[in-house]
DNA sequence: ATGAAAGCGCTAACAG
DNA sequence: CTGTTAGCGCTTTCAT
């Protein structure tokens, strides 16, 4: 049988014309006879052609492939490197961004690769991917704050978009929410349903999210008469929002809101108050953040602020797609809003 | 600034010998002065140098790429296609599977693209996409019965692995668990806790998975003496699983066992107990299935069967990479053994 | 052990 | 509007 794919060539000689032509009418380009566009196309059919994308990347220097890294900060060993993939796909998080970014990439003939960047090695891995073009830019989610691969793809001028802002300034475009607003949006809604004694599990305080939404939780109770405002600090995992809630009640038992910074804390959280005997939303009402799937995996399904993370990601596609192909040049910004999903937590 | 990338020429030149020469220090190639080999790695380290990934599939026709493909069966809208990405990824398995494939292509200089073939045509520009040699093979992980993909990649004789069994037999190979044994295990803990009248919320049945773990439940508690068994279908969603437990409670008010065919379907089990006022697992004991990130986020925490799923993907990547190789040649199934983990729940 | 040379399949000037 | 031609950067015989 066999196994040789069809080339330019076999296609040329099957409709009778150069090589040139068949490309001509394979990429689109005007200026071809449409009735011999009409045969060429007849003879792709016939052959069963495809585009070999080696070559075509060869003389384009397109890859038609982008990055999609998710970066830590640390130099992991391999079992850890294992253990970060799995917690990274654990949050429902990424598999939103995943989803926005492929709805985007869709019908545009360009294709994810992943990787992740957790070590020095890994990181140089993906450096010399992008530097050998077998992909034309990178999306990056960075999970930690001193993650260096931002600024390392900004000084390599490889086209790059990040998501989130990064925790310390680089010269590259970024999609992100209005953290403090979304924070408003859940400190008004606290205190509007009547809540007195409202605090907050809050997220790590080194990466922009975290400090964010928690210093709009803080501005927008402080201007509604709280100076004061409970605190412990969580590290966006149930676990962990489940051991801050702790901390939490210990210090200050009558709290009677509490604005988690993220859906998978708010679980944790709601979990805790379950074991307290505390019912939610009635002895504390919950508010969560992202409006993920933990939201309404949660009981009772969580009031939280929601994250449009899907259209983030896709934007972010697009913002890398026009700098790949130069119609954009300088670093951007675009920031969504965040907006109340009011569930029965709150 | 000089953006261009150095190549083999360059290379050549700076370390005075020919690019043949360069090209088998860098393949590491024997058969070359060792004292040459240094002066060309010098010069490599100096120039910065990386090969042209494109340049050097052309020809070797190899693409150090393997598509990861999760594909459905139907021809959804690009609506729905968002929506089943978006579903896909909320599942905590896919997590563990990219993490496994991650896990085993790392340092092997080998990078998974992300596909989804929902559609007629999505399938097609995934076949396209292996033809034209943009991956070396595909991992596909399939979620219906009927899904054409794993059809359409054999009849190609395109080097493919699934994740799992597919529901109508095709000359492919495979990773997959042990089902039955995994569902006796469950049964057995059921009954070894005392528990008299258990019943299932089983996975839906036009897929192996389903119906090997309803299969393997119903014989070993036929085995044990209990010859009819209540159940109730679900989607292997959490509110599938919710939304079967309220059938099964209220066709049979007795049960003091559950099993759940996975941990997302145990989640909802537990939660419409919680609703009903059932304690888990004095009440009714329920056990669940994967051991994925739902078991430990669910209250009570859930004993469940654990499917080693990272390593099953790995193995499906290893299976792979052997195909591509061409070192394996023939169709191989490598299964599992399910392992029962046990918590709270039961 | 090393180099010269011939492509891999494609696109993009450049002619015509 | 179409064909000819010259590479893209690399590997791989084939000589030497």
């Amino acid at each position: 049988m066999n196994r040789q794919v069809p080339t330019l060539e076999d296609v040329a000689r099957e409709a009778g014309v150069s090589r040139a032509t068949v490309s001509r009418v394979i990429n689109g380009i005007r200026n071809v006879d449409p009735h011999i566009q009409d045969s060429v196309r007849r003879a792709v059919e016939r052959t069963g052609y495809a585009p070999n994308r080696a070559a075509r990347s060869l003389v384009t220097r397109r890859a038609e492939t982008i990055a999609l890294i998710v970066s830590g900060a640390g130099d992991a060993s391999e079992e850890e490197q294992d253990a970060f993939a799995a917690r990274v796909f654990a949050d429902p998080f990424f598999g939103r961004v995943v989803s926005g970014v492929v709805g985007f990439l869709r019908g545009r003939s360009m294709h994810p690769v992943l990787m992740f960047a957790e070590t020095e090695a890994a990181r140089d891995q993906v450096l010399a991917y992008l530097r050998q073009g077998s992909a034309d830019g990178a999306l990056v989610v960075s999970t930690h704050a001193d993650d260096p691969l931002p600024g390392m793809l900004a000084a390599a001028r490889l086209p790059a978009v990040l998501f989130a802002r990064p925790a310390h300034p680089v010269p590259l475009s970024y999609v992100d929410l209005a953290h403090r607003d979304g924070a408003r949006l859940a400190a008004d809604h606290l205190l509007d349903r009547g809540c007195r004694r409202v605090g907050t599990v809050c997220g790590p305080q080194d990466v922009p999210a975290g400090r964010e939404r928690l210093a709009g939780f803080r501005d927008a109770l402080a201007r509604r008469g709280h100076p004061h405002v409970p605190v412990a600090e969580g590290g966006f995992t149930l676990a962990s929002g489940a051991a801050a809630m702790i901390r939490l009640l210990d210090e200050h038992p009558g709290v009677d809101g509490v604005f988690a910074a993220n859906d998978l804390m708010a679980q944790g959280v709601c979990q805790v108050l379950g074991e307290r005997g505390l019912r939610v939303p009635e002895d504390v009402a919950v508010v969560g953040f992202d409006d993920s799937s933990a939201a309404t995996a949660c009981r009772p399904p969580l009031t939280t602020v929601r994250q449009p993370v899907e259209r983030m990601a896709s934007a972010m596609a697009e913002l890398l797609d026009e700098h790949i192909r130069g119609v954009r040049t300088e670093p951007t910004s675009l920031v969504f809003d965040p907006e109340l999903v009011v569930r029965a937590s709150a």
